[in-house]
RNA sequence: GCCCAGAUAGCUCAGUCGGUAGAGCAGAGGACUGAAAAUCCUCGUGUCGGCAGUUCGAUUCUGUCUCUGGGCA
């Protein structure tokens, strides 16, 4: 018998997010010392095979600590969306909780984990096709016309969007291509409201100025574990250089300086102000979520150790209602 | 020691013919439903080096001091 089946309710899942730099891959290896877990990570770029060191993948013997999913699943030039990560992140914590073991969703993609824990809209997938079409009528008639048409075929999401957010305008116009319905139509009737899982929120959220600093620190880091050779291979094995994949923070200043178009240094500066911008975006993220309980690291590890007892507790005895 | 040029936002600098100031970059806040490390929206950050003088009023003019460049010794 299934665990799900034992229990009539909702499985555990725990979260832990945090910007880029913030600690996570650690709290998650020093949380393994205490509870039985595997981490299903939800990052946008550690999906891709190859990109390692500027993604800033857990290490080998990381991961053999502590089992990792959703890292090296698509190769560089394959498409993947947050669809294809709940999907697969799915299957992997159906498996842990098979397995009886606590999944630990870890990871700064602030949509992977919206999507995975709240659902995500059933409006039909995205088509590169489409969107080329659709950019270039706005490229041959003339910057706007993207934006009036949403305005005629779906005036309640065109309130909503800036008439610059181009790829926001795409996307909505793509769904009504393909379905003839508007991609409000589909918002309204979804409006996050699954709950798959029992979920216990953790977010990492160090000070600014430290954060910022650990940012600086870990760039010029990468170079020294050798970033620009990890580039110049993909490079070589023909991946693109305008490959969403190759256009991540710390790949694309990388070609750049490989194509002589920016100094060591410069790419180097780039990288960490790109880097921080990153992280401003997801602390916004994080701050918007108020189901979120902010830790500070493992310095306080005796707390979080109690708040996953306690949810876990809950969890078991099935019964009672959810506390956080 | 003397001469010259500077000193204004975190940085680089503009400006005010005397009415307490603005660009770029850095930065801050926000949005986010199959591209999300993407995309987009909004916003300034001030003892105008110190002290004194002239003036109704000085960041602006004058004097002086301090500091930083450069030059001459």
């Amino acid at each position: 018998m299934s665990v799900a089946a034992q229990y009539h309710k909702p499985l555990p899942l725990l979260v832990v997010a945090g910007p880029t730099a913030s600690g996570k891959t650690a709290l998650a290896i020093e949380l393994s010392r205490y509870f039985d877990i595997e981490v299903v990570s939800a990052d946008s770029r550690q999906v891709y095979c190859g990109l390692d060191i500027g993604t800033a993948k857990a290490t080998v013997e990381e991961r053999r600590l502590v089992p990792h999913h959703l890292v090296d699943v698509v190769n560089p030039d394959e498409d993947f969306s947050v669809a294809d990560f709940i999907r697969l992140a799915s299957d992997a914590i159906a498996q842990i909780h098979e397995r009886g073991r606590l999944p630990v969703v870890v990871g700064g993609t602030g949509l992977y984990i919206k999507g995975l824990t709240e659902g995500l809209l059933s409006a039909p997938s995205g088509d590169c096709g489409v969107r080329e079409a659709l950019l270039a009528q706005e490229r041959e008639q003339g910057s706007g016309t993207l934006y009036r048409r949403l305005c005629a075929v779906d005036p309640p999401l065109a309130e909503r969007l800036p008439p610059g957010d181009l790829l926001r305008i795409v996307r909505a116009l793509e769904v009504y291509e393909i379905s003839g319905r508007r991609l409000s139509e589909f918002q309204q009737e979804h409006a996050f409201e699954e709950r798959p899982y029992r979920t216990l929120k953790m977010a990492l959220t160090p000070e600014r100025e430290i954060l910022y600093q650990r940012i600086n620190q870990r760039v010029e880091q990468m170079f020294s574990m050798g970033l620009l050779d990890e580039v110049r291979h993909l490079l070589d094995k023909g991946y693109s250089a305008d490959l969403k994949s190759m256009q991540t923070i710390g790949y694309r200043e990388s070609i750049l300086h490989l194509k002589g178009r920016l100094s060591l240094d410069e790419a180097v500066t780039l990288i960490q102000r790109d880097s921080r911008r990153y992280a401003k975006r997801q602390l916004t993220w994080l701050r918007r979520d108020n189901s979120i309980i902010s830790v500070d690291s493992f310095e306080e590890s005796a707390r979080i150790q109690k708040l996953i007892e306690h949810f876990m507790q809950h969890t078991r005895s099935g019964y009672g209602e959810d506390p956080f």
